[in-house]
RNA sequence: GUGCUCGUAGUUCAACGGUAGAGCGCAGCCUUGUGGUGGCUGAUGUUGCGGGUUCGAAUCCCGUCGGGCACCCCA
């Protein structure tokens, strides 16, 4: 057999992380659902041009064909889906008519990209994605509404805090225009380069790329920099003395949502108007989201307001949404060594075997703790019995069942014994019920994450 | 795709031209049916792969494959 080696960008958990994992995704599941947001599904695989055109050309699209396809038959030009939101927008255009708008769904896939991976950044990853959906219109308050479903999923984790970074497209596009510039577009893609290159090679870049006077460009790098917890930003722009309808409207949005999320969650959003994201499809709100104290790895989570996630001839579908970037969060949590889990198999109770011939009693005491809701196994050989605890300890199982012994000598009923303290008690099999802290695997953090909260505001 | 860097035991690393080693882990015993601590003993390697230089290569050179990081882009 050849050596097998480990495929980079394509990871794969060992089983302590993979509960981590599941954790995330059990927790993103169940608040999603909390906020009335349905599932769905889409298949692996699109046609690749439909990927394309709502994105750039460039997109590092895996593509998929048949090994036993021939030469002369036409290549379907399929490949593996690079994001959720262009899926779904072909899942809503099709089968819209089964469908009731406003739509909410969520949905938590593996995604790829050919990129280069690094790290927080691979080919395969899991996205948890919400979104919610208009025929025609699409209330503005949505767009509040994602920020707080987020901050509240994040708050629910075991992690560090999380402080949601949102701007608006509008405020941005307005104030552009509003200094003279033509090509909003390229300002844009100018700032979202700030962190990357500075101030003064962006300042040069506006001027000579985008054509914008040394005035223009010293207020579009200014407006970058306002940042601010509550609606206090506003008066920061107005000073910039930049006028444009489309910057109010921008100004407004931006104040309601600030406002609006930190009502629900304290302190889980902050305007920040260096946001600007690549894409170019996002129309309103724009979201991206930073772990205190990690900040180098990116955003765990973003997302924004599009007025045309999908359109046909007939009808137009504006969408807000925004993604949790599981992989990149649960590999940050493991590499960093944030979080540690109480175990990393399901069982809470090991049963013991005497001997062979007795295996049959103990996989009668397993039946009756599974028939309660206590995971269990039966030990796999009936060794010596500091074997069989070694065999519970080293796997984290925190109880070891002793079946009654049949040896007329013992005369003993039924005892389980907690091996963390070494306590061992007797026990009834039809009632004995460990902590519901021992029932499942707990993830727990390893970082005290108030003080980091209240340093960071 | 481009650049930089690194591949040695299950794992983390040492040896930097002269017989491949240590910690942790693993197995056994001290401990004849209740683990963890301690003590003793033991097993484990085509030094990623291929070629070259040399009396001699894990070590130097070339190639190749793989990993990590940066650019690009993004969760």
């Amino acid at each position: 057999m050849g050596k097998l080696n480990k495929l980079s960008g394509f990871p794969e958990l060992l089983p302590s992380g993979r509960v981590i994992e599941q954790y995330i995704l059990d927790a993103a599941r169940q608040v999603f659902e909390l906020h009335g947001y349905l599932s769905l599904e889409t298949r692996a695989v699109e046609p690749i041009d439909h990927m394309q055109r709502s994105g750039e050309i460039d997109k590092e699209i895996y593509v998929l064909r048949r090994l036993h396809a021939s030469a002369e038959e036409a290549d379907p030009g399929l490949g593996l889906h690079f994001d959720l939101t262009v899926p779904f927008a072909r899942y809503v255009l099709e089968h819209a008519a089964h469908l009731d708008f406003p739509l909410r769904r969520y949905q938590i896939q593996k995604v790829w990209r050919g990129e280069r991976p690094q790290e927080g950044r691979f080919r395969e990853f899991t996205q948890a994605d919400i979104d919610v959906v208009g025929k025609g219109p699409l209330a503005f308050h949505h767009e509040i509404e994602m920020a707080v479903v987020m901050a509240t999923l994040l708050a629910s984790l075991p992690i560090p805090p999380a402080v949601i970074q949102v701007n608006n497209r509008k405020l941005a596009e307005g104030f552009y225009r509003g200094v003279g510039a033509t090509d909003t577009q390229s300002v844009l893609r100018a700032i979202d380069k700030l962190d990357k290159i500075g101030a003064d090679r962006v300042r040069r870049l506006l001027e000579t790329e985008t054509g914008l006077t040394p005035e223009a460009a010293a207020k579009c790098i200014k407006l970058a920099s306002i940042r601010s917890l509550d609606a206090s930003f506003v008066e920061q722009v107005r000073a910039l003395g930049v006028t444009n309808e489309l910057l109010d409207q921008g100004l407004s949005e931006l104040a309601a949502v600030v406002t609006g999320a930190n009502a629900e969650r304290r302190g889980s959003v902050v305007a920040d108007l260096r946001i600007a994201r690549g894409l170019d499809y996002y129309t309103g709100t724009v979201y991206e989201t930073q772990l205190v104290g990690f900040e180098s790895i990116g955003s765990i989570s973003s997302g924004g307001r599009y007025d045309n996630l999908a359109s046909n001839d007939k009808q137009s579908y504006p969408g807000v949404g925004i993604s949790l970037g599981v992989s990149r969060l649960v590999s940050i949590l493991i590499g960093k060594n944030l979080v540690s889990v109480s175990r990393a198999v399901p069982s809470a109770v090991l049963v013991a075997v005497a001997d062979e011939a007795s295996r049959g009693a103990s996989e009668l005491v397993a039946r009756q703790l599974r028939a309660r809701g206590i995971p269990c196994e039966v030990a796999p050989s009936a060794d010596k019995f500091g074997k069989q605890i070694q065999f519970a300890d080293r796997r984290g199982i925190p109880y070891v069942w002793f079946p009654a012994t049949t040896d007329p000598e013992g005369a003993a009923g039924d005892t389980v014994k907690d091996i963390r303290s070494g306590e061992q008690v007797e026990a009834d099999v039809t009632r004995w019920q460990p902590p519901p802290d021992d029932l499942k695997p707990r993830v727990f953090s390893n970082v005290d994450t108030s003080t980091a909260l209240r340093e960071s505001l």
